[in-house]
DNA sequence: GATATAACTGATCAATCAGTCAGGTAAACT
DNA sequence: AGTTTACCTGACTGATTGATCAGTTATATC
């Protein structure tokens, strides 16, 4: 791996952790085993880095779902809803990095007046939105699920998974704990309590 | 108001809105007209004023409940839930700079080596997660809610209202536009699907 | 009105940190 | 072998910031 890389890795676990404040050009530089001149040697700025980590979580992500939706099939769109959150949540505790830069305030604050920083967020939480959608698209399709809006309620179970796992990386409640309840409260809400068969 | 107070309000907003480390000891005492050594009079150091302003916003919830259900009667624990839920979204509005500050990932960490602050943040998300399980029980006994399990029912309930309330605050999708959605949600989820009556 | 106490402040300090610069090394090309 | 280019570094700097302290003003108490 490139030093550039290692300065990357290194800044994602800093400012995933402690924060873009709380993460010193130093701190980084000793993590990937480089002097401090030359993590500013290959990225011009602190924020010139912290964009380049935003846009390799960005693509990590896309990356994980893209590779996700080509290995596996789906019976119906209930099946595909269902495990498509158990992914997310998998996901979650297996790239926690990823999810704690996420659910820091610092990327959207930034995102105000930096085009690019906006534009990875809305890359990133597109990618969960629709996927969402797409899996209530194709159960109504199939008839597995109900009347409801697709986009307005895939946002809905976006904002339920995100705020479990934001529960869970501040360590306030275990989202695990709730999954069963959460896969419980999916299939009411979304299966279709009519089905034509 | 003392200056006391003053310092206290102008820290909230300014932790609030730039966080801890982006919130100078000097722009406090600057927004609440005083020299910075008198912020220092008043608080022993930049860590103790946070504190202060965490235990004032948990006052400020738990007083704002309290007032509520004092004031407000409900005919069933449905009614209550969706009051409840709908109370929450008003005062994540009205006090915004309240849950700006819980939605950064500072206070969790900060709970993690000082008993302080983690209680301030328990006593804030059990008030929140005993509100909606107390209306789930009670919905429960008058016939209105069907069988779930109350607790982690409400946490769910409380992780999608956390989660609709952070995404308004990122700017990434309004909670508004979901409110209706919401609602249908959590009458669907909640509701006896076999009255007795 | 004298005295004690609480509230407040200007000046200052030591430490930290983002960013710079001039120079060194390795590698690729001619 | 010489030259260009990319990569890397140690030493340094200017600015900011949390915190201190000696001293001043207001307030209360006797």
């Amino acid at each position: 791996m490139s030093k550039k890389q290692d300065i990357l890795h290194a800044a994602t676990l800093l400012f995933a952790s402690n924060g873009f404040k709380d993460t010193s050009m130093t701190e980084v530089a000793d993590m990937s085993n480089a002097a401090s001149a030359t993590v500013f040697y290959h990225f011009k700025s602190k924020e010139d880095l912290f964009l380049a980590v935003l846009s390799s979580v960005k693509d990590g992500i896309l990356d994980e779902f893209s590779h996700y939706f080509r290995e596996k099939t789906f019976a119906t769109g209930l099946d595909m809803l269902e495990d498509t959150v158990s992914f997310y949540l998998y996901l979650a505790g297996n790239k926690a990095e990823w999810f704690l830069l996420l659910h820091r305030y610092y990327p959207y604050k930034l995102a105000e007046g930096n085009a690019a920083c906006r534009r990875s967020l809305e890359d990133i939480y597109n990618c969960f939105a629709d996927i969402f959608e797409k899996a209530l698209v194709q159960g109504q399709q199939d008839g597995s699920i109900g009347t409801l809006a697709p986009r307005k309620t895939g946002l809905l179970i976006l904002s339920t998974v995100d705020g479990m796992v934001r529960f869970k990386n501040c360590n306030l409640y275990d989202a695990g704990a709730l999954y069963n309840e959460l896969i419980a409260v999916i299939r009411r809400v979304a299966a279709n309590q009519n089905p034509l068969t």
